[in-house]
Order: structure tokens, then sequence, then C-alpha cells
DNA sequence: GAAGTGATTGCAGCTTGTGCAATCACTGTA
DNA sequence: TACAGTGATTGCACAAGCTGCAATCACTTC
């Protein structure tokens, strides 16, 4: 028998997204994540450096998907396809599977400007690592930043959907759907064209 | 002679920037920020919801001023482009006579990453804002979402450059030089052509 | 002259988050 | 078997953020 109960984050994980869904999580304390973890207060500060961070174990394994998959990807494939081509891949891999749980975690997240905060920081931390990732392939800084960007506002509305209820078509789907989308408002801008 | 001074939120706003500037956010605490603007902490607190929020004064005037200008356009002008025009008038009408204290506060919320939490933030409801009015003016609200979020984007390339010393260029000009750059991203994307 | 307004303040209290030292089952080594 | 080392967990003390409540007091209004 080991000395203590495995997987500590993911059972806190666990206890905060059911207490954020059942009380919010202005109204949760982090001593009572804990407790309904079977651990306390000061364990909690051990494995995530605050409150909000619980809910964001997977941000930097989805990050290291993505930049993996670009830099894997041929380099003549330009800018913006070989980010899309990477978010599609990373969402069949890591996010189809996981679309109950990222449900309610999308709701909880919704419905707290702290945790929406918190996201957008995780979305832009990805976007910088994608705009590094394609200024190593050569792109220049504004460019990479303004195609990382783009991709990441893509996958952004995509998201947005695929935990809708009652919606159905995969995130890769509502993604290619996305990006189509963008073609089309940003060719029929003036100034663009 | 009033019974207090006048602009105390001004006053609080400029104490704080001085002070986040020469000690860093996280080591300023916000009695130290009322004590230099002649108040107390619990007054700080009267005038804002939090420490972060200190800086970020002129936000909603930024967001209302957009809006006002997308409500004003014809609604021939495409979304991207009255989203763009708008941001530009504001560029001029509220940025560029400001240049000194946004390039100090910039570097002041570069350096942090709550503050930065904070701006993404800011920039996601002027998104939102956006979107709604676009679809006020009949944009399917998924068209909305993306024309408002590409626009924001594109502005905070510019904004990224505006603020980086040794740069002269006016707002105006990056920004309609970030939605260009956007145009050749986009097209060159072979999914969406 | 009396009553009302509103920005400011003090204070008590809760929560978040950190530093530091201690515990104690498990592991490897002599 | 003995014994030192590791590492996840814990308690405690404490700084700082933030809130609710009641009080102050110059200024305004009637």
């Amino acid at each position: 028998m080991p000395r203590w109960k495995p997987d500590a984050a993911e059972r806190l994980q666990a206890a905060a997204l059911e207490l954020f869904d059942e009380q919010g999580f202005e109204s949760t304390t982090v001593a009572e994540i804990a407790q309904r973890a079977g651990l306390t207060q000061r364990t909690f500060f051990n494995h995530f450096t605050d409150k909000r961070e619980v809910l964001f174990i997977l941000s930097s394994e989805i990050q290291r998907a993505v930049v993996g998959e670009i830099a894997a990807c041929d380099d003549a494939v330009p800018p913006l396809d070989a980010v899309v081509r990477a978010l599609e891949v990373v969402a069949d891999g890591l996010f189809e599977e996981r679309r109950a749980v990222a449900t309610r975690r999308h709701a909880v997240i919704a419905a707290n400007p702290e945790l929406q905060e918190r996201e957008l920081g995780k979305n832009a931390a990805l976007t910088d690592a994608i705009a590094a990732e394609l200024h190593a392939r050569g792109c220049d800084p504004d460019t990479a930043f303004l195609a990382a960007g783009t991709a990441v506002l893509a996958q952004q509305a995509a998201f947005q959907r695929w935990t809708r209820p009652g919606e159905t078509r995969t995130l890769r789907h509502l993604l290619s759907e996305a990006v189509r989308s963008l073609g089309t408002i940003v060719s029929e801008d003036p100034v663009t064209s």
C-alpha cells in the first residue's frame, strides 16, 4: 500500500471542477477543494501556483503537441496552413475524446471572469509559442504573430461551438469551417484586396 | 477650497504607474499607491475593483468610442472594414496624443503576467462588444466574432509596434499595415482559397 | 437652521498565496 | 538488520488583497 493515494493533481482538479460547478468559483475556497480530494490547502499550493490553475492541467501538453506538429510539418507549407493543420491533428488527438469534461469545464470558465482571463492567458501563451516556432521556420516575427493569432482565433471560435450543447460535429470539422469563414471575411475587406 | 483634492482616480493611476515602474507590480502594495496619492487603501478599493484595474481607466471609453464609430458607419461597408475604420478613427482620436504614457504603461504591463491577463481580458471585452454591434448590423454571430477578433488582432500587433522605442509611425499607419499583412497571410492559405 | 448627500476613512475579518521546518513511509546501501 | 537519503505531505506564521459596515464631515438643499 503506497503511503499516499496517487494522482493528487488529478484528484484536486476533479474536486475543483465539481465544486465550481455546484457553488461557483468565487464561493469555493481552496481549503474546500483540498478537503474533498483528501488533502490540505498547503498541498494544493504545492501542485498549483494559484486557485485558477487547477483547471488548466492540460494546457502545457496541448502547447507542446501543437508546436511539435508544426515543427514536423514540411517547410514549404505556408505559415497559417501549417498551424491550422497542427491544430486539426491535436483536435483529434487530445480534444475529441474529452468532449464531455471539456464542456463542463468550459461552462465553469464561462461563468467566471477570473477564469476567463486565465484562459485568455493560456491562449496568448499558445499564440506566442506558435509564433516562435514559425519564426524558427523562417517567418518574420510580425507575420508569425499574425498567422499564429489568426489560427488561435479560429480555434477559439471552433471550440466555442464544439462545447455548445446539441453540437455534434467534430472540433476538426468546426475548425476548418471557421478558417474558411475567416477567408471570406478577410477577402471581402477592401483594404486587403 | 474643496474638502478633498479632485481627480482621486487619476492621481491613484499616476501614483501606481510610477511605483510599478520603479519597483515592479508585485512588490508594490495598494497601501503604498494610496499613500503616494494622499489617500488610503480603503479609498483605492472604492475607486477600483482590484489592484490591476488602476491601469485600465481608459478602456471603457475606448470601447464606447469604437462601438460608436461602427454604429455610425454605413451599413453597406463589410464587417471587417467597418471595424478597422473605427479602430483607425479611435487611434487618431484617443491614442496618438497619449503615446508617451501609453508606452510607459505598456512596458509595465509587459513586465507582469497578471497585468497581461487583465489586458487580454479588456481586449476580449472589446471584441465581444464589437461583435455585438456587428450582430446588430445584421451579421450572423459567428462571422461577427471572427471579424471582431481579426480586427482586434491587427490592433494588437499594431499597438505592439507603436509602443516600441524608436518607432515613429502613427498607430493608424501601423494598423492598416497589419491589416494588409493579414490579407496576405490568409490568402496564401490553401484551405481558404 | 435642519436634514441629506457623498467621498473618505478605520476596523474587523476572510481568503489567497508563500516560506520554513517537520513528519514519515519508502528506497538504496553497507 | 541498520541507517542515511528522498520526496510528498503537512502545520504554522504571516504578508497582502479585498469586503462589509459604520462613522465622519464639508458641502448642498430646502
